[in-house]
DNA sequence: ATCCAGGAACTGT
DNA sequence: ACAGTTCATGGA
């Protein structure tokens, strides 16, 4: 299913007809403290542990094709391959957007965003630890101290090269943050809770208990979405906000996310914002699609 | 200062 | 099952 041409020293990946990488890029870039990928003209810097090598690949537009070459000299060819899989799935691209296409351009809230922002895929988290990380730190805090906190944990727990003076960074691998204590995180500005549920998080995935495969093999949203949450520090929001950007459920729907809300507000023109009764009465069209949906509101936030 | 932030667990009914 | 309370910390 992946189209990808290995040329060797670069690969070529072919996107699916419904692709715009630079509205990929545009939503990539809406985040000035990321720490996982840099952005300088155009092109894409980003790390990726493979096995346990530290590859180091762009990404860029050519000719409607997504070529991805390896600055420090091209992995070998399984690696090669493993980069190759793994844009594949962070930019969504096994996805066919038609139906939602269809779906979206007969709904009065949704009409607008996706023609504005069209070719726009979901950019995931592949990475479970990573994903599930990235949302608890994220609960109940602004984003941009969210940013803050993670790019601390990054820079404290992960792996880096330095290439032609920039850093770039991996993030940090459940066996390391399993054998953490509260005190580790809470050095970094964690509260008490949040450093408990990272730290548990990991420790759950080190044991094998919960992993990607486990969850995939499940291939049943609610049982993924409950599975999930017997987990101390992941309720709904944060296990479908895990569901959709690294499980590719489009049912997943994080209905209580503050940012749809506003999303809705503004783009509605609402005078506050909606309630959870008020979402559901909007999305009774968007069954089947929720996640897309909830992507492109997201996106309506950072023009 | 004050409100709120891409929530979740806990407590009491 | 449901509603209210507590947790923690920085941004605007």
């Amino acid at each position: 299913m992946m189209n990808c041409i290995n040329h060797g020293s670069y690969l070529e990946i072919i996107p699916p007809e419904e692709f715009n990488f630079d509205e990929c890029l545009a939503f990539l870039g809406r985040a000035n403290h990321e720490i996982l990928h840099q952005l300088k003209e155009g092109t894409l810097y980003k790390l990726l542990k493979v096995n346990d090598s530290l590859i180091l690949f762009t990404i860029r537009n050519v000719n409607k094709r997504i070529k991805v070459e390896f600055p420090e000299g091209a992995p070998s060819s399984i690696e090669r391959e493993k980069v190759g899989e793994y844009i594949w799935e962070w930019f969504d691209l096994g996805q066919d957007l038609d139906e939602f296409y269809q779906l979206a351009s007969k709904d009065l809230v949704l009409k607008d965003v996706v023609q504005k922002y069209h070719g726009l895929r979901i950019i995931g988290i592949p990475d479970l630890f990573e994903a599930l990380v990235w949302a608890v730190i994220g609960q109940q805090i602004n984003l941009t101290f969210a940013y803050t906190l993670k790019k601390r944990f990054v820079e404290q727990f992960g792996k880096s090269i330095t290439f032609e003076g920039e850093q770039y960074w991996v993030f940090p691998s459940f066996n390391t943050i399993a054998n953490l204590t509260v005190e580790d995180l809470k050095k970094f500005q964690f509260s008490t809770r949040k450093a408990e549920y990272v730290i548990g998080i990991a420790q759950e995935m080190a044991s094998g208990k919960l992993s990607k495969k486990l969850l995939i093999e499940k291939n049943d949203y609610d049982e993924v979405k409950k599975s999930l949450m017997s987990i101390r520090g992941i309720g709904a929001w944060t296990a479908d906000y895990a569901i959709m950007n690294c499980l590719h459920v489009n049912t997943a729907f994080p209905i209580a996310d503050v940012g749809l809300h506003n999303a809705l507000k503004n783009v509605l023109g609402l005078e506050n914002k909606p309630t959870i009764e008020e979402i559901e009465a909007y999305a009774v069209g968007w069954k089947g699609w929720q996640a897309y949906a909830t992507y492109y509101l997201w996106r309506s936030l950072y023009d």
